[in-house]
RNA sequence: GGUUUCGUGGCCGAGUGGCUAGGCAGCGGUCUGCAAAACCGUCCACAGCGGUUCGACUCCGCUCGAAACCUCCA
């Protein structure tokens, strides 16, 4: 069996066999949110994915150190006033502090990110805390000679570092065909070429966000923050940065080049980006503004959506698409999530009131007369096919984290579970530890899924329902049928589902 | 225009040179006081046209269509 992991690197474009650079070690740097808004289904995704990569390295064994950034300081907007902060824009329109509002909004991040069950990175650093260390690394690119001044600022010299290095590697651009392609603005322009970026913007007097610096009062380029934060807390050279597909280019690209120049070598060994979440067949974003925000989604608060749908909903809904794909919003697509994670977490239910099979001789299959006993042979399948989907359930997670492939393991082992609950099947106890465990490692461990309905009140709801149903069951057993059905009538209103089966009652919450 | 990528059944989505992905929905059964759930069976597919091959949905080429990036965006 193949254990190796293997992780589709976009500096190559092909799958590559995942090796630290200091094993046990794995550091991880993934682009987090611009908090100017309140977070939406775009931000889940990255959220997510990186959230499984994070499960699966700490479940391999690895001690991760996972960074993902809060960018408070604000992008350049060019539609709107030249060289403006966007989180100053908004602050003046709301008339409060600009750092207000990013720790409003960063805090609403956290609160859905946690609803989402995406686990905290180890750090979570601010563009804003960090002025010191990258007005550091702008000094080392100009000390390299990779940068030069214009009126306070400082630029990126995109055109020299090209003569040496490949700006461009990671997105298969060419600086010539950026040349030709560029072409608003030059003339006003400090950048002495149009490919070139800011590393430091002299902020104008009506800007608000600025900091000291050797150069003029103002703050740092669009690009700065991700490269001296990893460069801070990962070292010069680590395993894995991520985002989204998005940010391939200029921002990736760029980042390569910074660390490059300042550093004097590669910083990264495994890029790693996420696709986008589309809604009907184009992205859903800020600038299209045909965003859903998380909020909007657990309430149902949008025009688009005909119902709420839970944080374990959506988390499910994006994993069962491969991080790599684009995955397509639909209230359809959402049901169908929906429905699915609860069958899962049913099957996981039902798997918990198994009781193991006895060593029994094979059941009458086929249904033909049997002129005399069979021997006790195994079930078809037998404990290897439990372990079967152990395997595959790993293969999966090792080809580039193939949640998808994970999810219809699980599901082919609840088709199991059903079975043998209906008598159709049978399971060993071993089988049912397996299985057990399958579920724990895979579905709550790895793919970071709960169950939304577990709460405190568990044990007392128990031992009410217990009752409840005792006394129904006694009204079924006289044919009162008028109490039987009242009782079920009444606890369906209340979101409790009571089921007959051959062994009794069974209840849900929905 | 350039770069990157994609086009799978009613919907969402995996995957592979020859063997059922999976979920949801549909249809037919089983079970059931009724219901729900579950189980069994079943329908619907690989954009189009060429090429390579014993054989392609899977490789190559072209055509058509779509998206992301080239400006802040996850």
């Amino acid at each position: 069996m193949d254990n190796q992991l293997y992780i589709h690197n976009t500096l190559s474009r092909r799958k590559e066999p995942f090796e630290p650079i200091n094993a046990p070690f794995a550091g991880m740097y993934v682009c987090g949110p611009t908090v100017y808004g309140d977070p939406h289904l775009g931000h889940a995704r990255p959220a997510i994915t990186f959230d499984l990569v994070f499960r699966y390295l700490q479940h391999l064994g690895y001690k991760v150190r996972y960074i993902r950034n809060i960018t408070d300081v604000g992008h350049l907007v060019a539609d709107l006033d030249e060289g403006e902060d966007k989180i100053a824009v908004k602050a003046r329109v709301e008339q409060v502090e600009p750092m207000e509002i990013a720790q409003y909004y960063a805090d609403r991040y956290f609160v859905y990110m946690d609803a989402l069950n995406v686990k905290r990175p180890s750090i979570e650093p601010r563009a804003s805390g960090h002025i010191i260390e990258q007005i550091l690394m702008v000094k080392q690119i100009l000390d390299a000679g990779y940068a030069y001044i214009v009126n306070g600022s400082v630029y990126f010299d995109v055109e020299k570092y090209s003569k040496t290095y490949n700006y461009g590697q990671l997105s298969g651009r060419v600086l010539e065909d950026l040349m030709a392609n560029t072409r608003s603005l030059e003339g006003q322009d400090e950048k002495q070429h149009p490919a070139d970026f800011a590393l430091w913007k002299k902020a104008q007097p009506e800007h608000i966000m600025r900091w000291p610096s050797p150069w003029s009062d103002g703050f740092p380029g669009w690009h700065l923050e991700c490269s001296a934060m990893s460069t801070k807390y990962l070292g010069e050279y680590f395993d894995i940065h991520g985002g989204g597909m998005d940010l391939l280019f200029p921002h990736h690209e760029s980042e390569i080049a910074q660390c490059q120049a300042a550093i004097g070598h590669e910083s990264v060994k495994y890029w790693l980006h996420n696709n986008m979440v589309t809604i009907n067949g184009q992205k859903m974003g800020k600038s299209l503004g045909n965003f859903i925000t998380l909020d909007e989604f657990f309430t149902g608060t949008h025009a688009s959506l005909v119902q709420a749908y839970s944080p374990m909903t959506i988390r499910f809904f994006i994993l069962q698409a491969h991080y790599r794909s684009t995955l397509d919003f639909s209230n359809e697509a959402l049901q169908a999530a929906e429905k699915g994670l609860k069958k899962l977490l049913a099957g996981y239910e039902t798997l918990g009131r198994l009781d193991p099979s006895p060593p029994t001789p094979t059941p009458l299959t086929g249904g033909e007369e049997r002129l005399y006993p069979s021997p006790p042979t195994p079930l078809p399948g037998g404990e290897g096919r439990i372990a079967t989907i152990q395997r595959e359930c790993y293969q999966a997670m090792n080809d580039d984290f193939n949640s998808p492939m994970v999810m219809a393991n699980l599901f082919e082992s609840v088709r199991i579970i059903n079975s043998a609950a209906d008598k159709k099947d049978t399971l060993s106890s071993q089988d049912l530890e397996l299985l057990k465990q399958i579920f724990n490692t895979f579905l709550f461990d790895i793919l970071g899924l709960k169950d939304e309905k577990v709460n405190d009140q568990h044990e007392l709801l128990d031992g009410l329902m217990k009752l409840v149903l005792a006394i129904r069951q006694k009204s079924r057993e006289t044919k009162d049928w008028g109490t039987s059905d009242q009782i079920r009538d009444t606890l369906q209103k209340l979101h409790i589902s009571v089921k007959d089966g051959k062994e009794g009652s069974s209840w849900n919450i929905d």
